[in-house]
DNA sequence: ATTCGACCCTAGCGCCGCTAGACAAACGAG
DNA sequence: CTCGTTTGTCTAGCGGCGCTAGGGTCGAAT
């Protein structure tokens, strides 16, 4: 019995070996460095081996998503929590948004701009999506202004942050005023 | 010398034709599905053709995104010049801007999401691209607010737009609500 | 000790973007 | 009109991609 433990250890040390590798790649390369040949090299292993762990390069991206989206919700957390006030705590959660997304680049893909075949705003998102959002939505609920629904507002928030984050990151926009277009954002959505 | 003019006409008619080929196959399928060899078969040359008129894929993507460009700013400019009143200026273009996203993503994806080669918000961007800006800023800079620089409020404004357009089409947005949520946007950020 | 099954690897398929080199058609010079 | 030469296009192929079939190895259970 213990025989079958000690394989399944290994084979769970395993997923997240490839896991740790295949961001690693995407933050230093870029995704689209990250090949099954290359990954199965780093992580010393022949490539059919990923395929007995995903399904295919999408689910991998996918899982990188979910992982993602958990240490999102934890850093949302974190910086809403250390401010005072909800007009503070709003700046600060659109900082830590942004922040996220300019030192994560390859995760941030992996959640919002590549496919990993996860599901969204549907019933079956998985579960650290759906935290995401959560952690988004309680901060800014309480900013929403009267008679908006929290949900909505939190939504147009979001995808302002989404596109400063993306648009910047692409360099469609000029990076010396990120801070104020967070500022300027903050200012006119929500409501203190 | 009318050789060769002949000549340069029919070259110009096969570039525009590889471009609305890539378009077509783009807005039918996706980007995916266009491979520089099944765009050659629906042009009816072979492979290497493709190379005469452009460095790589890249470019054509780049190609298309211009033209997307060209007609966003004329959408938009369209949009705006037929409603009456800085608000309803605001509201429309903001539905403009959605509703081209909306039914031409893989011109839109070109424009946005894609690497086309293109140079954004630099002295050697390309003249369609800063001329959509500027029709975005033609509207939304009466609308900016006092003390507000007009093109750091176009950029946020478009920003947001963005990411209602992206999260949106991705499916990261339930889809019914579109109308409100622009709705919202226009009455917090436009200073009317 | 032998059987058996889990596990992993080699090899290869059909695609991709892109390019070298052969070849034909059209041109200009005599 | 003929004959190089230039221009244009095609065939064929390179290396790399995601993914999979099938065979061999090695440890566990009997």
């Amino acid at each position: 019995m213990s025989v079958r433990e000690r394989k399944e250890r290994e084979r769970a040390g395993r997923e997240r070996l490839i896991l740790a590798t295949a961001r690693e790649l995407a933050e230093q390369q870029g995704w689209d460095a990250v090949t099954t040949r290359r990954l199965a090299e780093r992580i010393e292993y022949s490539q059919p081996v990923l395929y007995s762990h995903f399904r295919g390069k999408r689910e991998i991206i996918g899982a990188v998503a979910l992982e993602g989206a958990a240490e999102m919700a934890a850093a949302l957390r974190a910086a809403a929590y250390a401010a005072d006030g909800p007009r503070a705590r709003v700046t600060a959660l659109a900082r830590a948004y942004l922040d996220f997304a300019e030192h994560n680049p390859a995760v941030y893909d992996a959640m919002f701009l590549l496919d990993g075949g996860l599901a969204f705003a549907e019933e079956d998102t998985p579960e650290p999506l759906k935290d995401a959002f959560a952690a988004l939505l309680e901060t800014l609920g309480e900013v929403a202004g009267d008679g908006v629904h929290p949900g909505l507002f939190t939504e147009v928030f979001w995808a302002a942050l989404h596109g400063l984050a993306t648009l910047a990151r692409a360099g469609r926009l000029p990076p010396e005023d990120t801070e104020w277009r967070t500022e300027l954002l903050v200012d006119r959505l929500a409501m203190v």
